[in-house]
DNA sequence: GAATGAAATGAAAACCATTACAATTACTGA
DNA sequence: TCAGTAATTGTAATGGTTTTCATTTCATTC
């Protein structure tokens, strides 16, 4: 039961403790074939593994990084996770995942934490309510990438979609289509998160440039649990919208919900897209039209930004990434 | 830029590492009200954070544990993730996710690297291919804790769901609605991963106690590409099958797509039940009849499993816990 | 004012691998 | 045999914390 360390495998093959670390660390230059193998031999047969802690401890860096979601619960959070994981398995790199929960009390915890444990990086969907923490980690330089949410006045590299563009491209298809009554619903967070400001901003402009007023009432930003309520709403009004724009995949859900439960007709009685694709956008009834965001691509654009800072490699880039998303044109509109 | 230490603080306050250190750790009962204040003072006034990999070399503890799951694609994988990392938050504990795409190499790799990363413990959904490594974790009294899927003679604590009624669920509704010609399928791995073979056992054992002979035409594995096709040699049956059960939510997709494509109607032109419940069955048309898997029970039961064999609190569990799926009764059967 | 005991503090070892460096040994070819 | 190189070793320092145990401090008591 206990543990074997460098120093058994040392005693063991009859070298000493510098040369086991030599190849532990593949320094194989001035070692012959006979220790190398000898070494090889003795380390199978105890199988002994290197502590990854001792070794971090003495190299400051742990290969780890970390991944602190605003929210899990989005379909874009877990591809993100996965594409991200995947990336840097390849490099050898663990990541932990943490999920604020919109919350900033849990997000500032986590990175204290993650920080604590010495990660080598970390990627974050930032809540927007830890200004002071933020700052802290970009003056100690430490390695950090924004992810679908930034923070202009912190000149920190990060990645997100172009959501003015989302908007305008689900706008315009519904116009295309003949709709003049468009609403949008996004869920409602606190604080000014960027993408929903950014899509709300789009939604306007797009209508402005179509020459469409812009009408208050049919734009909403709720909880979940209170889109039936604020869809109602909408068909309460005098002139209903023919057309809503949910702006995200939760959002999508409780619309189409609420269409079935109330026998309101895609895309006759009422137009959808949806931002964030869905898994059964493409075979629902009617097939849904949405506004795809490039997960996997952002995610590996998140993760190379991050090693690259990791790695100091390559001059440091502080710039806003925004991605194009594409227009999955459906029967939903 | 340099890192503040323990060292650092016990100069400024001047008081010794020691204290400092009994500081840190909240033991209190040997410490002057006046050097506490001091201590806590100089911890603020410098930013100090203790350095989590020092102590966890020391310690041989680092608060962290491994979750290794087969495929982070399926719903469930994803559930089970952010319920164990919720349990693990409240208990100051971190997860790295890892994702072994149902690859055992990949899975070694993982496990390997988390050990030597001395997590405290971990949580794994077992492609089944790497006995020796899950025998030498188990000798070693190294926390573990299997998910979703067991290796019977290994005696290690499990939790999964109770497959064979997951069928058995689905069949007996099938049959109550007055269906015989019952098809299945599921998605292949090469190994015998018990979900699958129980599930297919399960449907078995249930058509026969309602004295249904198995028609072994009716059974499918194969890969989630391939779905189409072995739809299709269902329907070129003389008998094709009324009902499908599509054993996982990814099988459930295929399934629909299909469906939608070919213009067939459910529950008209065949039945469907699928193992995981999906987000969209509530509301799809028609809205689909699952069996649910308590997910997040399962996630809780096993995280609890872990961190008691962690703490070494209660005697050693090596049981399997079955837990028990719902049929949730929707309109696809 | 010294002895006592409890409270408070400090010194140093331990954890395990890495690294630098000087020192040693083993070989090669001339 | 010697120089020169290749291979290996030993030692000590490093990293930041915890932990044990010894020591110091201090108030109390006789």
């Amino acid at each position: 039961m206990k543990t074997i360390t460098i120093t058994d495998v040392a005693n063991h093959a009859k070298v000493s403790k510098s040369t086991v670390s030599q190849y532990l660390n593949k320094r194989y230059e001035y070692m012959s074939e006979k220790t190398r193998k000898k070494i090889e031999e003795t380390i199978e047969e105890l199988n002994y593994q290197p502590n990854i802690i001792a070794r971090s401890l003495k190299q400051k860096s742990t290969f780890t990084v970390g991944v602190v979601v605003a929210n899990i619960l989005h379909t874009f959070s877990t591809q993100v996770i996965r594409a991200i994981e995947n990336y840097f398995y390849e490099q050898g790199f663990h990541i932990i995942v943490c999920n604020a929960d919109d919350n900033p009390e849990k997000e500032k915890n986590y990175i204290e934490m993650l920080r604590a444990k010495q990660v080598d990086g970390i990627i974050i969907f930032p809540t927007g309510d830890n200004l002071d923490l933020y700052q802290r980690m970009k003056s100690d330089q430490f390695p950090i990438v924004f992810m679908d949410r930034t923070i202009q006045e912190l000149n920190i590299a990060t990645v997100m979609l172009d959501n003015h563009l989302a908007s305008k491209l689900a706008i315009d298809r519904f116009i295309e289509k003949g709709f003049e009554n468009i609403a949008i619903i996004t869920t409602s967070i606190i604080r000014d998160i960027s993408p929903r400001i950014e899509r709300i901003q789009g939604y306007k402009d797009s209508l402005a440039s179509h020459g469409i007023p812009v009408n208050s009432e049919y734009i909403k930003t709720v909880n979940a649990d209170e889109i039936p309520l604020a869809l109602s709403e909408f068909f309460e009004l005098e002139k209903p919208p023919q057309a809503i724009l949910a702006g995200n995949d939760i959002v999508l859900n409780e619309v189409l919900r609420y269409m079935k439960q109330h026998e309101i007709h895609i895309p006759d009685d009422i137009a959808v897209i949806g931002i964030d694709d869905v898994p059964y956008a493409s075979f629902y009834t009617p097939t849904i039209t949405t506004v795809n965001q490039p997960a996997i691509e952002m995610a590996n654009l998140a993760a190379e930004l991050l090693l690259s800072q990791i790695n100091k490699t390559g001059k440091e880039d502080t710039s806003v990434h925004r991605l194009k998303p594409t227009l999955l044109t459906r029967n939903s509109c």
